[in-house]
DNA sequence: TCAAAAGTGTTAGATTTACACCCATGA
DNA sequence: TCATGGGTGTAAATCTAACACTTTTGA
């Protein structure tokens, strides 16, 4: 092993994974009770420590994957948070990031084993350490994100309805949206598919079923919500 | 010292400073020769390692401070940098930081010291381990945040014309502005003021100097360029 | 006297917002 | 039959973008 920075100092660096999911018209936020000290006990985001061989993100990819038993998801960096004291016990580095997913998707089996809940993100409770920072950064950054890139279809359903649609942006934006207006926006986005499905657990009528076509969406990426 | 995670492994952390200038038209970013092993000779960016009785905020300050002499710059994180081999000699986790000064005030002395340069921005060198993807990430965040907050003043002298101006967001933006236009925009934000104070240096007839009035920015901070 | 940068308004087109009623169905 | 959510279009207001000439002055 080189030294080359030998009289320097080195620090523990973890990932801490925001989960985001949509569900019941709430956009939610996958938290657990901290299982280890220091903090055990405290609402927490589920994390993990960055291995030597492995790349940050690959580490926040394989955390995540630890937790859903999902691959691929969509994940983004908020950032890293180094306070001294962020952690009570040594001098800890993390790196923060968002995923989202469809609530549908994760096993409860393994959410229960993980114990971890899916929150009510404008319910939060105190939390560990710098934990409630980070979810307010990702929060930010993935309303921000929302607004030119259809990643807020990655917390439904792979079919949803137009009104599910709508009310993920506005518990995104935390604002109410204009139905027609609304409509009238998706229309024109052509990647977002009218299929001949109808659900039908929502209303006695029934609503249309829309899909997302990455393939459409590849050959004309310009929209804004 | 207590010994919660133990089991796990540290890596070296360290900051690198993107310095955004603008000069003669044109945006800057201060780089200079990297004078230490490994890749002593490549262009890269300025660094260094984060202390363990400091926060990695402070690290960067710190280390902006070293190298230009200056307090109370803007910085703002851009992310962390965490591949296995970023750095050929060890495991190095890097957090980037832009950061943006009017470059009349940096020190001719010093920045000669410290053998660094204004390289203009789109004429960047090869440069050393992931720097390339740290400037351009700083710098698509940097043009983000231009649009709604009026940090790009700090390129700029504290009095300066609309020209100048006009050039500045033009080398952000990456693309020419109306003038008209441009200033009728600026005309609705308050917080810029016309001084009675006139610059003859770029021109016979002469432009009005502007000042930012910090209050008046404070009162209403809403603007959208 | 002329070159070079400063300064100034109007209009057409595009985008955004506000707004209200009929439809289909199961209970 | 009625309560519930699904679905639809228009018009006013606002915002954006395009565009050209006059002014001042030092060289």
């Amino acid at each position: 092993m080189t030294t080359y920075y030998s009289e320097h100092s080195k620090a523990y660096v973890s990932v801490d994974c925001i989960i985001f999911g949509f569900d019941e018209g709430h956009l939610r936020v996958l938290i657990g009770k901290r299982q280890m000290d220091p903090g055990r006990g405290e609402w927490s985001l589920y994390g993990g420590f960055v291995r030597p061989q492995e790349s940050v993100d690959k580490a926040a990819a394989r955390t995540l994957f630890e937790l859903t038993g999902l691959r691929n998801l969509y994940m983004s960096q908020v950032g890293a948070f180094g306070n001294i004291d962020r952690d009570p016990g040594e001098r800890v580095i993390s790196i923060a990031y968002y995923a989202l997913i469809n609530v549908n998707d994760y096993n409860e089996k393994l959410r229960m084993q993980h114990g971890v809940e899916w929150v009510n993100f404008n319910q939060l409770p105190p939390m560990y350490s710098d934990h409630r920072d980070m979810i307010r950064k990702a929060r930010k950054m993935m309303k921000e994100m929302i607004k030119t890139n259809p990643v807020g279809l990655r917390l439904l359903p792979s079919l949803f309805t137009l009104t599910q649609l709508q009310r993920l942006y506005e518990a995104v934006n935390g604002e109410a949206i204009d139905k027609r207006n609304f409509r009238k926006r998706i229309k024109e986005m052509e990647f977002i598919e009218k299929t001949e499905l109808i659900d039908k657990t929502s209303s006695k009528r029934g609503a249309h079923l829309y899909k997302f076509n990455l393939a459409t969406y590849n050959e004309d990426r310009n929209f804004k919500l």
